[in-house]
DNA sequence: GGCTGGCTGCGTATGACATACGCTGAGCGT
DNA sequence: ACGCTCAGCGTATGTCATACGCAGCCAGCC
């Protein structure tokens, strides 16, 4: 055995944590894991998930399709390598802040910002499988790095955080969607979604004809900042954080006593 | 105009809501949008999204692949049939109840039963609109009922009701998703995404570790009960009742004076 | 009772896509 | 100078959604 390897590591993890040597025998190579991961990257923010194609990215790199093949060993892998580059460096947070509150706040509005540079993180992160690269591991381990002053669980902690990015990803899932595409049209003169909803409701729909006279949905139209506590996203975050506080008052002041 | 209908409705949604009526010319139809969507859910629920293709459907409805589309116009709606039926019917809550809390609950752990049944439903909506369909919205304004003997706004409903529904997709996604596919191996013996992760993790994330040390993702490999609090899933949706208890508490008692 | 027109089912064709396979030539180590 | 290894890539294959147009059926009408 080498290291701390106890089986055989699968090759795209070996990767992603920079535990591959370069092998230094052939040609020295025009293309790099880096050029194609950003590319591809580029191509999704702006064209969307679906306009990246493995002959798409080839031709913005200027090299053939199948040139991509030596760098990545299908499109699934590729997908992974951009989900490790694409959130950045994770907020920087002490070990045992003074207020969790405001870090973990923190945390979520960041990690807001995240998803809505790269939309097409929450699709691809869908079909695949919790993340076992170092890029999404250091924003877990940020948030938890939040929670480090109170005097729960480790797996409380984790639990507490998944609540949050559970939240953080559906509305900004729900903020980012397209509610026009429902017939699949492009049309710019086509209904809002409050609009459709409010012709579609009937009398079977009493509360959610309630909830649309108070105009939930107004909102989605406007693109209010994301911090602020009276928007629909700040106001469910701090029900969240309302529910987390009892519980970490219920659970002792002082974890520095352990 | 004909109804309440303003402008040109989609032809997807006058499917949808019942207004469509049967042209008597042709001859009678073998296939049917029930049997199609019926069909294709069976498929999803058993076999994957990915394994749903227009082919393969036709084929176990012993058709031919170009029959489907003079019921469905395209894939797309096809999906956005299946959203509709797959849920079924909604819990019956009263529009007043009493202990708001357990109906909340009660709503999630049902919901979290359809997002097990059919887990492409959480793929299929990501990629897609906010829904527009009887079927998604009756379980809207069921969970919004819940909520009706509270004195909060009916906007602050559909916050809280999101909250929910945002985490009780989360969780499930994270549930159901497979941990060992990430490589791609569907190699029987591969190491759970714990020990891979213990494996990989070093002494840049000691909140991780720590985390799994404490045994984080044990329970993910045995598939406990969900309604069971000191569940995973329990502990995160008791935090979330916690933080919304507490702003029913502010907003006041009685709802019914108004 | 025969016609007609719209509608259902379907065969064929097209173009996008991921990717297997194998060739070519470059540069490093010997 | 030689050979091994590896990067780039051309071609081929199989899957997929779906456009287009044809053929038969059947309700309504003359």
């Amino acid at each position: 055995m080498s290291e701390k390897t106890g089986g055989e590591l699968p090759r795209t993890l070996e990767v992603l944590w920079g535990r591959s040597e370069r092998r230094a025998r052939g040609p020295a190579q025009a293309l790099s894991l880096d050029r194609i991961v950003t590319t591809a990257i580029a191509i999704a923010d702006t064209e969307g998930l679906a306009a990246l194609s493995m002959a798409r990215l080839a031709e913005r790199l200027g090299c053939a399709t199948m040139s991509l093949y030596r760098h990545v060993a299908n499109k699934h892998e590729l997908w992974t390598f951009m989900l490790d580059a694409a959130p950045g460096p994770a907020p920087e947070i002490s070990p045992t802040p003074a207020d969790w509150r405001a870090e973990l706040r923190r945390w979520a509005v960041e990690l807001t910002g995240v998803y809505r540079r790269h939309p097409w993180i929450l699709q691809v992160t869908t079909a695949g499988t919790p993340p076992l690269d170092p890029g999404q591991l250091a924003w877990l381990d940020a948030g938890l790095r939040a929670l480090g002053g109170t005097a729960l669980r480790p797996r409380e902690k984790m639990s507490v955080l998944l609540l949050v990015l559970h939240y953080v990803r559906g509305d900004t899932q729900l903020s980012t969607s397209d509610p026009g595409a429902a017939p699949g049209q492009d049309d710019p003169a086509a209904p809002s979604y409050g609009e459709l909803l409010a012709r579609l409701i009937d009398e079977r729909f009493p509360a959610l004809a309630e909830a649309l006279n108070d105009g939930v949905f107004d909102e989605y139209d406007t693109e209010g900042p994301v911090e602020d506590p009276a928007s629909h996203f700040g106001f469910g975050l701090d029900r969240i954080l309302d529910g987390v506080e009892k519980l970490v008052r219920e659970r002792g002041p002082h974890p520095a006593a352990s």
